[in-house]
DNA sequence: ACAGTAGCTTACGTCAGCGTAGGTTTGAGG
DNA sequence: CCTCAAACCTACGCTGACGTAAGCTACTGT
């Protein structure tokens, strides 16, 4: 019963760092930074270890390049969706953008919601909405000083509309017989909408 | 220029326990579980590692009693504040029970939001917050085939409330000059029940 | 045919961190 | 004063995982 690697093929250079860069997203996605060894993303890749050091220098090198692109990715999808068209367009396009995302590249998402290395306080993702909720939080202030409400209010608007975004979404990748994303976007958006266009001047509690 | 430990009181048992539970929150509260030793926190006790491996057998043992309580905590306090009233008031004192919960065992909460041991795949409060949103779903699924709307709708909904409150509690524990959670409660309430209540029968993309 | 290089391997040094064995201090009660 | 138990400590064994040294293999071009 001994234990022998299976031959793989010999790569150039690029393919294999190509491969050791999937390989290493998967993993990381599984297990988390911290409890993912560089042995591990070897025996996956079929190769040795030192080939890792080689190409990324460890693991915190292959983690940022894996984290690197996926934020690309995924900003560079929701830039995109918001380039053009009315509010309410932009935001249902930004839902779609990122529902796709996540389900297109559950891995990469699971890399970016996970912890960071080195006591990070919050994974890249959840940094990454906080980001993205004060933006939206900026525009909102401006709208509402335009429009007489409570500017002050403006941040929590914003965060609840991206907090709503990023739970459904994680809540579409997990269950079982998913509606579709253009779906999803529509009940968002006719949910943040609705709820917008509605505000009173000055919410007050019930009760 | 030695390392001396500071000598310290003696405590009973229970005490010490106590303690442990204290400074392991913090720790782990800090770093995850992955990334805190068993020596951080003896140290940071002022005592030595075995008392630790006493008390809770290990790294492992002390973490899940400490999230045992949190977790205690923090449902206690919700089922209690939806026990009674309409539902607009029972989503707002949630919200305010939530908030509070964040805002007085901020350490407590980073230790359910960061990743669990054993590579589980999220930390122990979005368990709880998918949980408790697949609860609420269950709730609106009755709800809209009452009133007329697409039943299969609701899940996003809940999960979109959710996601709301959970987004904006940790956006108001980080805020500098937060305001008072009854103001935050009162808006996210307002814009859940006014988004909610405006649905259009079947919601579709605009453009 | 053979040199040179890209791709890869085995084998090791090192260290952090878990968990444990066994002994030491402190104080309370007879 | 002596016993005994609770609280605590020092010191160690061991494993897993990072990172590196040194050398092997197979392809490519002349």
């Amino acid at each position: 019963m001994l234990k022998r690697r299976e031959k793989s093929e010999r790569l150039p250079a690029a393919a294999r760092r190509a491969q050791l860069i999937e390989v290493g997203r998967a993993v990381f996605a599984k297990k988390g930074f911290e409890a993912t060894s560089v042995e591990e993303i070897a025996e996956q890749a079929k190769i040795s270890k030192p080939i890792v050091y080689e190409h990324f220098g460890g693991k915190e090198g292959l983690y940022a390049v894996i984290v690197d692109r996926e934020v690309e990715h995924i900003v560079g999808r929701i830039v995109e969706a918001v380039a053009t068209g009315s509010a309410r367009e932009r935001l249902e396009r930004a839902v779609i953008a990122y529902l796709s995302y996540v389900k297109e590249r559950p891995d990469g998402f699971a890399v970016l919601l996970r912890d960071a290395p080195s006591a990070a306080p919050r994974g890249e993702m959840p940094a990454l909405m906080y980001d993205l909720a004060d933006k939206v939080g900026d525009i909102f202030t401006q709208q509402f000083r335009d429009a007489g409400y409570d500017a002050k209010a403006a941040p929590i608007y914003a965060h609840a509309l991206v907090g709503m975004v990023a739970f459904v979404g994680q809540w579409w990748t997990e269950t079982r017989r998913p509606p579709p994303a253009e779906v999803v976007a529509a009940h968002v958006g006719a949910l943040a909408w609705m709820g917008l266009r509605h505000l009173p001047k000055k919410p007050t509690l019930q009760k």
